[in-house]
DNA sequence: AAAAAAT
């Protein structure tokens, strides 16, 4: 029989019971709940109304330190650790809080929330992170010349301060912590949209905002609502908010983000995605949800052992949303929108966000959408990129060599032979790992990510990229949308994808948080029919296109038909206009509706020169 | 044809 001091300690401070079928005695507290028992005591706690004193002894043992107050309180809860933490909920959320925050559980909620401003390891990252907009390299007043495209009915006006939206003190302080001082333009056009309730239909570059976007609307709206009514039920979970996304690192970052929004609000965020322990995430779920941020594979299980019921969810964002209603995840998309108990269109809000929409897409994702206003928002400093195109030919057996010649170069260039951070794109996850090892073999330390390995390997992979220790990351698609890498210098495309939606999301990988980038890519004869698409996004962000890609270009196969960037500098324009246009119809009854702002006259393939914003 | 996403 094993014994320890621990053991020892814990008998002491115990009663020792006889199980039935098993002659050994073991150690029980007094307090013990058995297992089964457990979630379903603690789901079913009548909400506590003062201080968890009496709750001290069933927290401290299964609870842990859920209640603050119990013997688990661990230093980073609470805030600042200091006294007991109610104090802390009076100088904080009092007062200003009243109506807003006085939500059941909404204050032992706060008490025990890990402050994510001070983030462990990672404090240079978080600056990072924010830099974007404190960053003195990001002029704001270019702010007002970019370029936005707005369709819909009764377009609610734009913001030029978060002070002119009420989000409400905490959000308010969050903002600051964030040390966000100004909306970026989709935050601008965004967020009274979506306080209006409008279902909205966005078109941003990556790393404009678009997350804080959607997360401040959402976390606002459910501030505001009235507790009480809220659906229960056994082990079920109900959260009002749900947001997707198609990888699990960008589930990760959503969440982190959002955690960072909603500190101290009572508003709970819950992240759930596969390749993890369930369990975990089960535990989390248990312990109270308002906005929940999946992955839709994990979402689907969750949903089909009725651990997670959508029948409350009045916001549904999807980040990424051209991804997610592509091919390969369309039918879990619709499964989880149209299939389950969601409230339908209209009784839900919805906003889908991407840096690219594709008409055909656009068509699919009106389907969960409701009288939606379409938003796109053209880059920051649109006519002098942040990011230098470069493309080279080079055929498939150079390519290795090519790539050593590169970064090569860019080590004796670099402050004291440091390698840049460099994010090598290829088209498989074979080819990730080979060329992953080879580059290891030849002195350049890498890494690699891609389906194929463990989450725990993707994970170690991305931090040992973050943190200079393996400044090469090898990656498949995987890592091409939304993931924000700070200090990411270059992008090489080793291999170009098929589509020109899916280079436009890897290259936005770098040139962020109003740093300057440089994107290489790798042409070679297997990529004939993106050279017309390439060369004419190249020609529209001012990039030099080399004179033998416009060859291939003005020879390319005609099926050139999927001209769908005719937006220019956004990722896409509204569909309904191009097909009222062309049916020479007007979708919305009136011609005043479409409003464009800082586009040339001509934008919009025939739209009136004349269109004006109605609040210029 | 490939990648991603549940076990």
């Amino acid at each position: 029989m094993r014994t320890s001091w621990a053991d020892s300690v814990a008998n002491s401070a115990s009663e020792t019971s006889v199980s039935n079928n098993n002659s050994v005695p073991r150690p029980i507290r007094s307090t013990y709940v058995p297992p089964h028992l457990r979630s379903s005591a603690v789901a079913d706690a009548p909400t506590p109304s003062g201080p968890p004193t009496e709750r001290a002894s069933f927290g401290g043992n299964a609870g842990g330190s859920r209640w603050g107050g119990g013997s688990g309180s661990k230093p980073e809860y609470g805030r600042q650790g200091k006294g007991n933490g109610y104090a802390a909920v009076g100088r904080d959320g009092g007062g200003s809080g009243s109506g807003r925050n006085n939500r059941s559980a909404g204050w032992d909620r706060r008490e025990r929330e890990v402050n994510p401003f001070v983030n462990d390891d990672r404090v240079d990252d978080v600056k990072q992170g924010f830099s974007e907009q404190v960053n003195p390299a990001i002029n704001f007043d270019a702010y007002e010349d970019i370029p936005v495209e707005i369709s819909g009915e009764n377009v609610p006006p734009p913001v030029n301060t978060f002070a002119e939206i009420d989000l409400g003190e905490m959000m308010n302080q969050n903002i600051r912590r964030c040390k966000y001082l100004k909306p970026t333009p989709v935050q601008r056009y965004a967020i009274p949209i979506a306080l209006a309730g409008r279902d909205l239909m966005a078109c941003a570059q990556t790393g404009s905002g678009k997350t804080a976007a959607f997360c401040f609307p959402i976390i606002s709206g459910i501030m505001r609502e009235q507790y009480g009514q809220r659906a229960r039920g056994g082990r079920t979970v109900y959260p009002l908010g749900l947001i997707l996304s198609p990888t699990r690192e960008l589930s990760c970052q959503i969440h982190d983000e959002a955690k960072k929004f909603s500190y101290q609000t009572g508003v709970k965020v819950v992240v759930a995605y596969g390749g993890a322990p369930i369990n975990q995430q089960l535990r989390e779920l248990e312990r109270g949800v308002d906005i929940l941020v999946a992955t839709p594979g994990r979402l689907v299980d969750l949903l089909e052992r009725a651990r997670v019921s959508l029948q409350s969810i009045r916001y549904l964002a999807l980040d990424e949303a051209d991804r997610m209603l592509d091919m390969g995840f369309e039918p879990q998309i619709r499964k989880i929108v149209e299939q389950m108990d969601m409230p339908n269109r209209g009784v839900r809000q919805t906003m889908l966000f991407s840096a690219t929409f594709p008409r055909e897409i656009q068509r699919l994702a009106s389907d969960f959408l409701s009288t939606y206003i379409f938003l796109a928002v053209g880059r920051v400093g649109s006519s002098t990129d942040l990011i230098v195109q470069r493309v080279e030919f080079v055929p498939e057996s150079d390519k290795r060599s090519h790539l050593m010649d590169l970064l090569q170069a860019q080590r004796e260039n670099g402050e004291h032979g440091k390698q840049a951070l460099t994010l090598v794109f290829v088209e498989t996850k074979k080819g990730a790992d080979s060329l992953e090892h080879w580059l290891c073999i030849n002195g350049f330390p890498s890494t690699t990510i891609h389906g194929d390995r463990s989450q725990q390997e993707r994970e170690l992979a991305l931090r040992s990229f973050k943190s200079g220790k393996t400044p090469i990351l090898v990656a498949t698609d995987v890592a091409a949308r939304g993931l924000d890498i700070p200090h990411v210098a270059h992008v090489v495309n080793f291999d170009l994808p098929n589509d020109i939606d899916d280079y436009v999301h890897r290259i936005g990988r770098t040139g962020r948080a109003g740093k300057t980038g440089l994107a290489t890519a790798f042409f070679d004869e297997s990529n004939l029919s993106l050279a017309r698409p390439l060369a004419e996004l190249m020609q529209e962000s001012n990039q030099e296109v080399p004179p033998w890609l416009t060859h291939y270009a003005s020879r390319a196969p005609y099926g050139g038909n999927k001209n769908r960037r005719s937006g220019g500098r956004f990722g896409g324009c509204d569909f309904r206009r191009e097909e009222s246009f062309g049916k020479n119809l007007d979708y919305y009854g009136g011609g005043n509706n479409g409003t464009a702002f800082g586009v040339p006259a001509d934008y919009g393939g025939g739209y009136a020169p004349g269109v004006t914003s109605a609040w210029d």
